[in-house]
DNA sequence: AAAATCATGATACGTATTGTAACATTTATG
DNA sequence: CATAAATGTTACAATACGTATCATGATTTT
């Protein structure tokens, strides 16, 4: 219920201040302080600057938990006419809610294939 | 910049009225009549609720425009110690914002495996 | 096709939340 | 341990929100 973003923790990873952060994205020192403990909730329009620099959803960036993978009910895909460029549109691969390189992907998808087993 | 979200698109997609969805979510029709007009934006508890329900990323349930896949730094990969594990936490494959089941993914995956080209 | 019903859009207003500046506290550094 | 740098907190004016209510539009019924 209570969400803590990991807005603070991605920008410690880079190593800037709040103030650094702040400027970049053209909002104010305090804000992004509220922002990280809490207190205030980013608009759309800043939740999404923020992801953009980051390189991380909005889900992520908020904290929000993980969705699980079954019970769910896509009638509509057209699994087999799918074309090479709608399953590149599908494939986004996270490791701690940062997208994978396309170089990257093709790694794990490597994998997948030798193991064979998903 | 300025967003549209999807809520009204997926709603209807169910064959839900407002009221119903409304009442499903615990918030009032006028509430989610504002957030589908982009007159009010949810606070992140109903964000995460309507998200949950329609099985979709907040990112997508807002309206934003997908990421691309390239100039990133993941350096922090173990690609090479990847347990399948690890491997199934980061395959999450979408279709219109919506979650792949495990056995979609399978098929997709097995595409993939067979035109071996990503 | 008019009346009635249902669904959605819009407004106004009391309440809650936000952004900002200023000050306080904590953390890092010489 | 003194100073500076970074972050946390508060208070208040400005903005945005939730709700009730009314307005409009779309279906249905007879």
């Amino acid at each position: 219920m209570s969400y803590y973003t990991r807005i603070a923790a991605l920008r410690d990873k880079r190593g800037l201040t709040q103030e650094e952060l702040a400027d970049l994205l053209g909002i104010s020192r305090a804000a992004l302080s509220h922002y990280e403990k809490n207190r205030r909730k980013p608009d759309f329009h800043t939740l999404t600057k923020l992801s953009d620099f980051f390189n991380v959803t909005i889900d992520y960036l908020i904290g929000r938990p993980p969705q699980l993978l079954d019970n769910n009910v896509n009638d509509h895909i057209p699994i087999h006419s799918l074309k090479e460029e709608d399953i590149f549109r599908m494939v986004e691969l996270r490791w701690e809610g940062l997208l994978l390189t396309t170089d990257e992907t093709k790694k794990v998808l490597n994998i997948v294939q030798k193991k064979n087993q998903l």
